[in-house]
Formats: C-alpha cells, structure tokens, sequence
DNA sequence: ACAGTATTTAACAAGAAAGCTAATTATTAG
DNA sequence: CTAATAATTAGCTTTCTTGTTAAATACTGT
C-alpha cells in the first residue's frame, strides 16, 4: 500500500475548512452534520472536504451503532507517520537555519 | 510587524515547484535564473513562484556586487519561526495520536 | 548610444478548486 | 408504505492558480 505523497497531504493541510476539521477531529470524533455546523459552508461542500480528507488518508469514517445514516469522522494517526518524518526533516533544517541566523545576528552586535 | 498567516505559508508550500525552490535555496543562495534551469517552468512562472514565497516571508532576494541585474534569493530563517511554533504544537499532538494508536493495535493483539 | 542579459510585469488561456442548489442514496421511524 | 433525516453525488458557476508569450525595466559591456 503505497505512502499518499506529500504534496497530497499538503495540499489538503493548506485549506483553512480543512485544518478546522482537522482540529474539531482532534478533540473528538464527530458526524459530519456538526463539522457543517461549526462551518458557514453547505452540507455538500462539507462532504467534499471530508472526502479529500479521506483520500489522502488523513481522516476515516465509522458508522454508529444504532443509525448506519451517521458517518462519524475522525483521525487516522497511521497516515501522519510520513508526514511527520518530513516535519521532522524540514524542522531540524530550520532550527539550523535558525542557529546560523542568530550568530549571524550576535556577530553583527559584537 | 505583524506575522505571515499560517494559511499563507501552508499554502505556499503545498506547491511542488515552490518546494523544490525551498530545497534548492537550503542548500545555498541561488539567483532566479538558476532555479529556472532546474525545473521545466519559464521564467516568468518561476518570477511569479519567488513572488508568493517573497511575499510570504520565507525567501529574500539581496542584489550581488558587480550585477545589479542579478537577483540572489537566500532563505529568511525568521519567518520559519512561526510555522515552527505550528509544526511543533500540531507534531506532539501526532506523537500523541500515534502512541494512542500504537496501545490500541497492542491492545487488540493481546 | 546600442546590443545583450537578467528578471519582472502584462495580458490572456486552460484547468483546478470551492461554493451553491437540486437530486440521489440509504436508513430510520411512524 | 411513507415521510423525514444524514450524507453524498451531480451539474453548474465563479474564482483562483498556473502556465504561456510578449513587452517592459533595469543594468552591463562595447
């Protein structure tokens, strides 16, 4: 099974609907009749967010014991692992960056 | 002065080609013209590309010496301080997402 | 001054993205 | 069976993004 690419998940991460989802999931599963309800968007336009949340893995969909019409949407911790290594990649690259960058800076004050 | 937003720093780095200048300025300063060389894009697409990522705080242009033609784009380490804060917050809570993973696919083996 | 070089801006075309309403599917409850 | 509910898909529109070529800007070297 082969790793979503980054530019997938990026692309996903760069909507602003979508990081509020992200962020409602991460407290809590939730339906998606109430990520609408957080949102001014319509029902439609909810369900296409969360289906390119789906495709790109970073969420998935239960259904409820008692009404098979709710999908319960929450978190796929799984598909963050590649993300995360490329965090962790870009992240210690910039705290380099950011060394450099304050000797430079203390090297001007000298 | 007031920070760039997160969305406008995500989505500047959703895009393939804007990352691949991002690498390519990792390594050392470059001038537009190279970094036109390395991709299949013209150079005003490639103008446009240093434009968003200029205008987002994440790259600076310094003009060189002897050419005042030439514009060499560097990194701006700076601006990285923001998203680092970002990363940093949304990263623990994956570590948390996947250790909760990890006790759950223990638990289910058990 | 003039031709050439480095880069950006202007103007436009094509494709993707996000929104909406209406229709469809699936399921529950009376 | 029928009406209502949850969510998605279909069809369409508007806006945004990216790309292209042509023109403009700014500078260098002869």
């Amino acid at each position: 099974m082969p790793a979503i690419s980054l530019d997938t998940t990026l692309m996903a991460l760069a909507d602003p609907t979508r990081r509020l989802v992200i962020n409602a999931l991460h407290q809590q599963p939730r339906r998606a009749g109430e990520l609408v309800a957080m949102t001014s968007i319509s029902a439609p336009a909810m369900s296409r967010h969360l289906k390119i949340l789906r495709t790109c893995g970073l969420i998935a969909e239960q259904t409820v014991e008692h009404d098979a019409r709710v999908r319960l949407y929450h978190l796929r911790p799984e598909a963050f692992v590649d993300l995360q290594g490329w965090l962790d990649e870009v992240q210690s690259f910039w705290a380099d960056q950011l060394d450099a960058f304050k000797v430079h800076v203390e090297g001007k004050h000298k």
